[in-house]
DNA sequence: ACCGTTGTAACCATTATAGTTACTACTCTT
DNA sequence: AAGAGTAGTAACTATAATGGTTACAACGGT
């Protein structure tokens, strides 16, 4: 199956850079740490902007967080990546029979089941903060 | 982001159809149900089949449950049919930069944390079974 | 004015999904 | 023995997300 895409973990990664480093973090330095293209740095960046996470100086270069690193907890970096759809981590079969009593109710049920599921993984993510993470490599 | 494939709502609507059913369950029958092409359902069943959740009669056909719906978790059923690669949810981007703190150390220290969110979904999809969910819709 | 940086758009290869067609193998019924 | 209905699978397709890449315009400090 598919996975939750690495723009989650690239974004830890790139959020933890900036709250050690001592020197600016440009794209391309941090493009450098995750090892990867720093296009890739500059689209995640433009999500942990507009989520309210960072700010980016233009033209000069550099981000910094404008948050506590104790206030940043890995489902905000979750959520700010967009990275599952609509919000949903489970996709349910749509269009079901609905002269089938199984097929008319089928997804209610799973879908009230499957959002508490959804909800014990994001809770446990959200207590999870940034400082706890970094405070593990500094 | 992709979702968590239909092949799980597919599966448990699959099972819960056959618990419900007082006739057999053809691969067809099902189909019509869930509103799909008996291919995909033939290969769903397919998959529970090798979880040792059913049994399919060859030739005649009809499917039916090799374990009490109190004893089939929403779980087990997520884990039948393959629904995450390698048992992870999260991918973790590859090959960070091991010259760099960050880069060097991010990914154990991620890893203990998304096993830990993974697990608490996990968990919760275990606390329910097939017989608390057709209980709804019969 | 120049240089390095950010912000995007556009393109591409890869991959999972889910539907479809087609064919074989199996079992029961006649 | 033959036929009908079903399961098991292989193969193909369209669609969509991912992640990498190139290219270029906009910005700001030296």
């Amino acid at each position: 199956m598919k996975q939750i895409s690495t723009r989650f973990s690239i974004a830890v990664h790139t959020l933890s850079l900036i709250a050690v480093s001592p020197r600016e973090c440009t794209g391309d330095y941090i493009a450098g740490s995750v090892n990867t293209n720093p296009v890739v740095i500059r689209r995640i960046m433009g999500m942990l902007k507009k989520a309210g996470l960072v700010e980016v100086r233009p033209g000069v270069g550099g981000a910094s967080l404008l948050k506590a690193p104790e206030d940043i907890t890995l489902l905000d970096v979750y959520r700010a990546v967009d990275v599952i759809e609509d919000n949903q981590l489970f996709r349910v079969h749509e269009g079901p029979n609905v002269q089938c009593p199984v097929g008319r109710n089928i997804e209610s049920a799973l879908q009230s089941e499957l959002s508490e599921a959804q909800s014990a993984m994001e809770h446990r993510l959200a207590q999870t903060t940034l400082s706890r993470l970094i405070e593990r490599f500094e």
